[in-house]
RNA sequence: GCGGGUGUAGCUCAGUCGGUUAGAGCGCCAGAUUGUGGCUCUGGAGGUCGCCGGUUCAAUUCCGGUCACUCGCCCCA
């Protein structure tokens, strides 16, 4: 290879990307802390059971897709395809089930070994959320409108759905996909080789399928409401009205299923069709039974997570960065109180930019290009007299400031950023 | 993992029915304007036509493979 390429999957963030990228980020994190919730941050990688053991062997994730190896010095490890197994094994190693309730946000790289496109990388981005320690449907309804606020505050909620159901508890769970082998058993060869495949391993992808022939056989399927317990229908109910009374839209999907073996009860995902094929946005639920099948103490937990590269490309705007002030120093003495000056300003909170070289147009065309709101000239001979040129880039007048009131016109007013 | 599409300048793309020096717009650099940006004008730099191989007198163009991206399946964020 003579040159270097990015690895397949993976990609640089710079620029515009960066930016939005950060956007995002700082967006859902901030709504994040409105809730409560704190940052965690885990290892990127863990011990291959970690996850094996969560996802389920049946999960295309744990069959195909993990960045599995042996370290140097032979441990089996993992890097992570999702967070919510390493922050349930963060919460049995640091022992911190004498401080339930706990609500974690989370922002990092995620890997799967999947065939790239639009949307869907090897190495991509999530933001997490997720509440230990709630067996309560508020939980469910907490991190949904968080979900809902953050799709919100993205300026991208108009242009997604909330999709929602639930899988029940562990018994109607198993009830239901006892039913569906038994009904699906009975129309094997109507179904397609995938879904002959998803009977042993996982029935309920069945009623997720795209094709034809599977999707007529839907309409007289089981239903998942009536594998539904009376505490799961209770519980489905909870949620339901508590979007209800949060004014929170949602679309109710019986044949919404997640890939991920741990989830019970409440299962949900926002969906845009401005995506392709990759159109869910954010999606989780309930769990459970995963920190017991870590072999931490019986603890429920509810949670999401959102590809945060999918939810960049759907802002409808870069973020702007601040307007800097320019510094144009012309010769060494001016060089030298640029550096001050800059100092200065930065201290009062003033985004500032130096040129570094060239003459006065170069640096001015620079100034421009960046978006400076204003340049400040300075001379040789308006330092003899104490004073700096102030144009302002917009309308292109400009007037001579004393060098000691330059920090007052120019810094923001209290508490605003520049 | 399966099926389809695409790959030409930093970016977006045109073009070559196989034939001499491969083009445009934007961007970049310089000048018009020796201490004044944006607008305009002039000039300039920048390409192994993704990579490897085959066919041919001749391949950026045709064929095969490969890599990457992309659309769908699968799966998921």
């Amino acid at each position: 290879m003579a040159t270097f390429q990015p690895v397949r999957g993976t990609h640089d963030l710079v620029g515009d990307t960066a930016r939005r990228h950060a956007h995002v980020i700082e967006t859902a994190r901030r709504l994040a802390h409105l809730y409560g919730m704190e940052d965690v941050d885990t290892p990127v990688f863990e011990f291959t059971p970690v996850f094996a053991r969560t996802l389920g062997d049946a999960s295309d994730v744990v069959r195909k897709e993990m960045y599995t190896f042996a370290d140097r010095g032979g441990e089996e490890i993992t890097l992570r395809p999702e967070f919510t197994a390493g922050i349930a094994r963060a919460f049995i190693s640091g022992g911190m089930r004498q401080n339930l309730p706990l609500k974690f946000f989370a922002a990092g790289p995620v890997f799967r070994y999947e065939r790239p496109q639009k949307g869907r990388q090897r190495q991509f981005h999530q933001i997490d959320a997720e509440i230990l320690g709630v067996e309560g449907p508020q939980a469910d309804i907490e991190v949904i409108a968080l979900g809902h606020d953050i799709l919100a505050a993205l300026g991208v909620g108009a242009n997604c759905r909330l999709e929602l159901n639930s899988l029940g508890d562990a018994e109607s769970h198993a009830a239901y996909r006892e039913a569906l082998i038994a009904y699906f058993s009975g129309h094997k060869d109507k179904l397609s080789a995938d879904s002959v495949e998803r009977l042993e391993r996982n029935p309920l992808r069945i009623l997720d399928s795209k094709d034809e022939g599977d999707r007529a056989l839907l309409p007289d399927a089981p239903r998942i409401e009536d594998s539904l317990n009376d505490h799961s229908r209770d519980f489905f109910q909870a949620v339901k009205d508590g979007l209800d009374a949060l004014g929170i839209a949602y679309q109710l999907n019986p044949r919404l299923v997640r890939g991920l073996d741990y989830y019970t009860h409440t299962a949900f995902e926002f969906i845009t069709e401005d995506l392709g094929a990759q159109g869910t946005v954010l999606g989780g639920g309930r769990y459970d039974g995963l920190i017991e099948l870590l072999g931490g103490p019986a603890t429920p937990g509810v949670g999401w997570a959102a590809g945060i590269e999918r939810l960049a490309m759907l802002l409808a705007a870069v973020p702007e960065r601040p307007r800097p002030v320019a510094l144009v120093p012309l010769g060494p003495a001016a060089d030298a109180e640029a550096l001050r000056l800059a100092h200065q300003l930065r201290a009062a909170g003033v985004t500032v930019e130096h040129g570094y070289r060239g003459n006065l147009g170069r640096r001015l065309k620079r100034a421009d290009k960046l978006g400076a709101r204003a340049a400040v000239i300075l001379g040789e001979d308006e330092l003899a007299r104490g004073v700096a040129t102030l144009r302002d880039l917009d309308g292109g007048e400009q007037r001579e400031v004393p060098l000691g009131d330059l920090v007052a016109t120019l810094a923001p007013p209290d508490g605003a950023v520049g």
